[in-house]
DNA sequence: TCCTATAGTGGGTCCAGACCCACGATTCGC
DNA sequence: GCGAATCGTGGGTCTGGACCCACTATAGGA
């Protein structure tokens, strides 16, 4: 019917796919970092809480919860071993007691930045196939689509 | 700091990575199918399964798991769900007892239609903010990385 | 002050995906 | 023909993600 000589050929149909194409990509990248980050004992929130403290100072647990659309219940279990390994200082609002306001200590700066140098390894690797230039392109497309 | 005016806003550090972008906007796009699947009892192998079924004919169950890279066990589960639903037959190969060759089904060919065509309507939505030729662009940039 | 609402947290559930092992049936190499 | 290999399959496990509830501590309004 068609050229069965590699038997592991995804169907034309879904190749067609952009949506399908998308997912599969996105996941192979996924989960290479995360297997990166896993021989760390991490995960990927690990990675994206470090980085919105980063990028927009201390925030709230529940405030950091809501911006990395998570349950506030498990962000409170990241923040834990966050701070248990020093990367976060988790303090007590002298104005309202009931918050703790997390904070990027300088050593969860310096881990932030290799965890950044492990995304892009992967970034590498994964858009090998493409030229500066093309990468250039796919990205701006992808952030119109995510916007 | 920054402009803290939408608490929602995402880390520009991961924006910034065209891998955390593909990984979202893939997640996403996986999801909106998936959910609409379930409404029917399915998962998106079954869309898969029937697409190679049509894509390239009659399989085995063996060569049918190693192309979508699903584990045989899990296969066999599947297979069972679309045979009970009769988009496909499952019949056992006269040359070699063992084997179930799994064949696509007319109905299951109208049944694939129809899932093909729900997957486009997820396309479309994901991919709203691109011009015609963007997404040609996009899907082209896609198929090199995938490759 | 008392009542209600909110922050954080411990301890779960539920689901999908990936995997894996053991077994019966069958085939194949020798 | 016999032992080794292979196909399908039932019945698991393990993991991550998403979610949820109950409870304590605290705050704030009437």
């Amino acid at each position: 019917m068609f050229d069965m000589a590699d038997p592991t050929e995804t169907p034309p149909a879904l190749l067609e796919l952009t949506t399908y194409l998308l997912s599969r990509v996105g996941k192979d990248a996924r989960n290479r970092l995360a297997e990166l980050l896993a021989a760390d004992g991490l995960r990927l929130h690990h990675h994206a809480a470090l980085a919105a403290l980063a990028d927009f100072g201390p925030h709230t647990q529940r405030d950091l919860a809501t911006r990395l659309r998570l349950d506030p219940s498990d962000l409170a279990k990241a923040a834990d071993q966050l701070a248990a390994a020093g990367w976060l200082d988790r303090t007590r609002d002298p104005a309202d007691r009931r918050r703790l306001t997390l904070t990027l200590t300088p050593a969860g700066a310096t881990r932030l930045a290799e965890l950044d140098a492990l995304a892009r390894d992967v970034q590498d690797a994964v858009l090998a196939p493409l030229t500066a230039a093309e990468r250039a392109v796919l990205h701006g497309l992808l952030l119109r689509v995510h916007g």
